[in-house]
DNA sequence: GTCTATACCGTGATAGAC
DNA sequence: GTCTATCACGGTATAGAC
């Protein structure tokens, strides 16, 4: 019938999951909360996805494959365009942030969703190195290797350590705590992407610059 | 009797909650898996705490306040050492992070799970902008007021973002997640927080000059 | 005042009938 | 695909021991 405008009960729940997982984590939601808010019998969710933990991979796995691609995309353009030389350590961070601009402020309220996901799942101790590394760090390893050239002078050692300040900065971005909206007394607002990346991105560069021994150009 | 031998089981319960809700989050853990551990019955978290989310509270106070008073010392040390000009903004962060360090390397491990639990709730959407506003902005606002002092061409809203990476780059490596030790096969660790610190300074220092348009000194 | 044993009652995940 | 039953587990209150 109607199979192009309803969207389907699974995807309801996958749309549902996102949302609670995102805001309570995996423990803090139950699966009759989002069966539930996605107006489906509490058992729908185990056929279609079988135990809880495996809706949660689920949900985590949707979004990362088509992060990845673009990520992947935007690198390789930014590689082409620039010569022999690569591109430089600025031109490498926006090809690894603008996607999730992109996306963030695409209207569908689901990547904002993913996104505040994917912070808390980078700073949790039991799910971050597993998940993260398992779906993420095949393409940071590529990011990484440009990053290196760009970075003649640098050893490895500190590249790593600027990733990962840079992936911190990054994910409690994602999260929208609201904090700053607080701390700033309502100067600046966590759901304001744009100016989060505007700012985030020469951070970032002069960070990697300073720490690996790098005049910017 | 040998009070000081033996630490209280009010305090077991604490550290146990302590390392269990940084590992695990909030609704991660059971009262019982607190009390199971720490030896003693489950009752007992109740008598001393009352409600789980008190016990929660009370574990989170606990080293805030110890925190919030070795950082404000630190930071009026600088203060008082330089001139009438302020402390450089590489001052201002080192006042910032250096006691966090000691603390993490004080051999109370301790520390180290009270800071994993900081990582996880500063990124969570419901916990964050609570417990953080109210237990360390007030303090965060005089560390804000000096970086202004110290980059007079900054506006107000640049600042905030780039406490706001800060922040996050700080965090995820409270998080001790062990994702860097993978990256970077084997040549970081999650818990070498001296390096992690020596290169966060210059990383933040050389961001925050550069998205508040000042040279470095 | 500190602590334990136990009981209560709601809720959750999941399997199996339909 | 849906409904329901099961059974374990969780937070918390209470009674009473030391």
């Amino acid at each position: 019938m109607n199979e192009s405008k309803k969207i389907s009960k699974k995807e309801r729940i996958l749309d549902t999951a996102e949302e609670l997982f995102a805001q309570h984590g995996f423990d803090g939601v139950t699966i009759r909360q989002i069966a539930g808010q996605a107006e489906v019998d509490v058992a729908l969710a185990s056929y279609h996805f079988g135990k809880k933990r495996d809706l949660f991979d689920a949900v985590f796995l949707r979004r990362a494959e088509i992060l990845n691609e673009e990520r992947l995309e935007a690198l390789l353009r930014c590689q082409a365009t620039s010569g022999s030389a690569g591109p430089t350590v600025e031109q490498i961070i926006e090809a690894f942030l603008r996607p999730l601009e992109m996306e963030q402020e695409s209207g569908d309220p689901g990547w904002k969703n993913y996104l505040a996901l994917v912070a808390y799942i980078n700073n949790s101790p039991v799910w971050g190195k597993e998940l993260m590394s398992k779906h993420f760090d095949p393409l940071v390893a590529r990011f990484i290797e440009a990053l290196k050239k760009a970075l003649p002078n640098a050893n490895d050692e500190q590249i790593y350590w600027c990733y990962n300040y840079l992936s911190g900065a990054l994910t409690l971005t994602f999260a929208q705590t609201g904090r700053i909206d607080k701390l700033s007394k309502g100067l600046c607002h966590s759901i304001d992407f744009k100016t989060a990346y505007d700012h985030m991105i020469p951070f970032v560069t002069a960070g990697f610059h300073r720490v690996c021994g790098q005049a910017e150009e």
